[in-house]
DNA sequence: CCTGTTGCCGAAACCGGTTTCGGAGCCGAA
DNA sequence: TTCGGCTCCGAAACCGGTTTCGGCAACAGG
């Protein structure tokens, strides 16, 4: 024969058969009992689900998923590309999932993927072969094929992050926009006047939401929007030290830089730094993420950091409504991010050390760091 | 009713119903076709492979497992604890694992667990629910209750990194300690002769294999040691600087540190750098991981550089072969770590640029940086 | 008192596979 | 020719659940 028996005895079962000899009830009537169906006398059902637990019954999964096609686990494809190697969040992100999915019982499943194209034949395949019952989609862009694909298949998703076009769509999203709106009017407040803003990947739903905040804070601000300063494809320090190259070279320069990314600031410290420059002295920068390098940058980086643990509990969550059935009207949010208020922003250099200053080692507004 | 149905129709699955009827013969019959029984004509085997092939036949991976018991899923129980938040090859490593898996049809299934009490339970309650067939664990310790809840329950697993009690386990692993030694001989080929250690958390398997490389190393050098020298339990960056700021802050300091993680080295550049060392001239310092911050660093960090991809995908082989019964001996290897000779070592400060000089930017002995 | 509901549970089919068992053919040997 | 053994497949049980269907008893209404 093919594969051998690995018969790992494992520890006995209690399968629906013993609690159902246990209790002199059809396992019929013991099943229906558990799942809550209409035609079980509350007595009756209570006495099933205590037996239940006192003996430790847990339906197995996969005989469950035979008869209701529902595998009771959740997917999530990681695309594991070359400009994807490095998810500093990534742990905390599953943590987040696994942890609001096996409160329910279920079970996270994960695949991997080189390429977009890769990642729709990896979803397709894991529905084809009933793995999941639904998906998490990270890492939106703007045009999203897997989601067309989950879409045309019926099968439920939720995305983090948010899209083109909404229709079947639910989301949990932290809101760039904002942040980004907020750091032009941080910057602003500090009274800085030409604010340089460093953009990721354009491909990404977040990209255009981020740039539309930046505008929206110097609209806001009332200051002029100057495309010179505005850059983006910076995802990468090595990226973000080119871009933030390109406007420190500028005739006139920004004073302040904001970024959509903080490796990308991490970058324009270093392009800052080759041309002796002295971030949040010279030129102050503020950037989105919250990665641990930022707080250990020199200095540490005012950043608007986001809670990557809640959001995959919140996106498990969301998923599971959606599997049920639930209005999408209630399954799309959009939270902040919170401001981490550390020492690369300051006044800009040519104001004179006096009234408004936002003083050296700015106190942390929201939590601290280490 | 619980929970509605979700009848996401998708796309129709062919069974092995489908099968059967379409070539005429029993569901049995065609079952042990495709399971290599021995008791079906050549012909009849090919003629049953053939329509599965045509018409798409996929087993369905939850059917089988409920009267074989085996799931066809990797379990991989990841730690999320505070500590671990900032895990840089993890997308590398499941990728690995999950190709390797889909490869054969499997499927990999992961769980959190915050601490070591909670790592067991999780691992408990994956097996008593028949979720996976088999565990691979990562960071592996020195004494690991882990291994002897899987050992005791007769579940199948490997280990990412060598234990203590090697009864019963099967392993990959990189030799961590060659590493080190080699680290050694080629400060002490630059011409050092005070070399420093920082180890990582002893409470880790890795941690005394890499003590014992290094000490090799000395030997093989012979070059005395020197207690003081030895520093450990640092595996963050802060942590680093701590135990390199106490080694500099030595008597006599050491003209080069050997670093068993390249974040601690990371924090080791800080302590030099507030003490006027520039790395790489006054202070070499060679570590172990490649975690991409060390080709970016400044100097580029000369590290032993390990392929978390292929560890992974060679893990999930070597547990497959342990789930088929393969016999332990064949299931243990370690594999060597690859140097990424960059610009943090060099001869020591006090030797005249003459001779036997490694010279700048050293050349690349392996794989190219970025 | 008879009848029609209703509440509640047993019986059995079902899901998509795997595995055991038995026997129908065909073969060669006695 | 008969018998034994082998090859190969059908039939049916089985895995652990879910779901449909039907019917018995209790109860209410007329």
């Amino acid at each position: 024969m093919a594969l051998s028996k690995g018969q790992s005895k494992g520890r006995y079962r209690v399968t629906i058969n013993d609690l159902s000899r246990e209790l002199g009830l059809t396992k019929g009537t013991v099943s229906r009992a558990l799942n809550g169906y209409d035609d079980i006398s509350e007595s009756t059902r209570t006495r099933v689900a205590r037996a239940a637990e006192r003996m430790g019954y847990r339906p197995l999964a996969q005989a469950q998923a035979i008869r209701t096609g529902m595998a009771r686990a959740l997917g999530l494809v990681l695309n594991a590309g070359p400009d994807n190697t490095h998810k500093p969040f990534l742990t905390d992100f599953l943590d987040g999932i696994s942890r609001a999915a096996s409160e329910e019982g279920w079970s996270l499943s994960i695949a991997t993927a080189l390429d977009e194209q890769d990642e729709v034949a990896t979803i397709a395949r894991l529905v084809a072969e009933h793995k999941v019952d639904g998906f998490i989609l990270p890492r939106t862009r703007v045009s999203d094929p897997r989601i067309d694909l989950l879409r045309d298949l019926e099968v439920p998703f939720v995305l983090y992050g948010r899209t083109g076009d909404t229709e079947g769509c639910a989301w949990h999203d932290i809101s760039g926009e904002d942040a980004m709106r907020d750091a032009v009017l941080r910057l602003h407040g500090l009274g800085h006047q030409r604010i340089g803003f460093v953009n990721g990947d354009s491909g990404f739903n977040y990209a255009p939401l981020r740039r539309d905040g930046y505008l929206a804070g110097l609209a806001e601000a009332g200051l002029p929007h100057d495309p010179d300063l505005v850059r983006s494809g910076a995802i990468t320090p090595q990226q973000g030290m080119a871009r933030g190259a390109e406007l420190l070279d500028l005739h006139t320069p920004p004073t302040a830089i904001v970024c959509a990314l903080d490796r990308a600031a991490l970058g324009v410290y270093r392009a800052a730094e080759a041309r002796g420059l002295r971030i949040g002295r010279d030129l102050s920068v503020i950037a989105y993420d919250g990665i641990p390098e930022a707080a250990t940058a020199t200095p540490p980086l005012t950043t608007f950091a986001v809670d990557t643990r809640a959001a995959g509990a919140r996106l498990a969550k969301l998923l599971f409504a959606r599997i049920r059935g639930a209005d999408l009207s209630h399954l799309r949010e959009v939270v902040p991010a919170h401001l981490i208020a550390r020492g690369s922003d300051g006044p800009p250099p040519n104001t004179e050390p006096g009234p408004a200053r936002n003083t050296g080692p700015t106190p942390p507004t929201q939590k601290g760091e280490t």
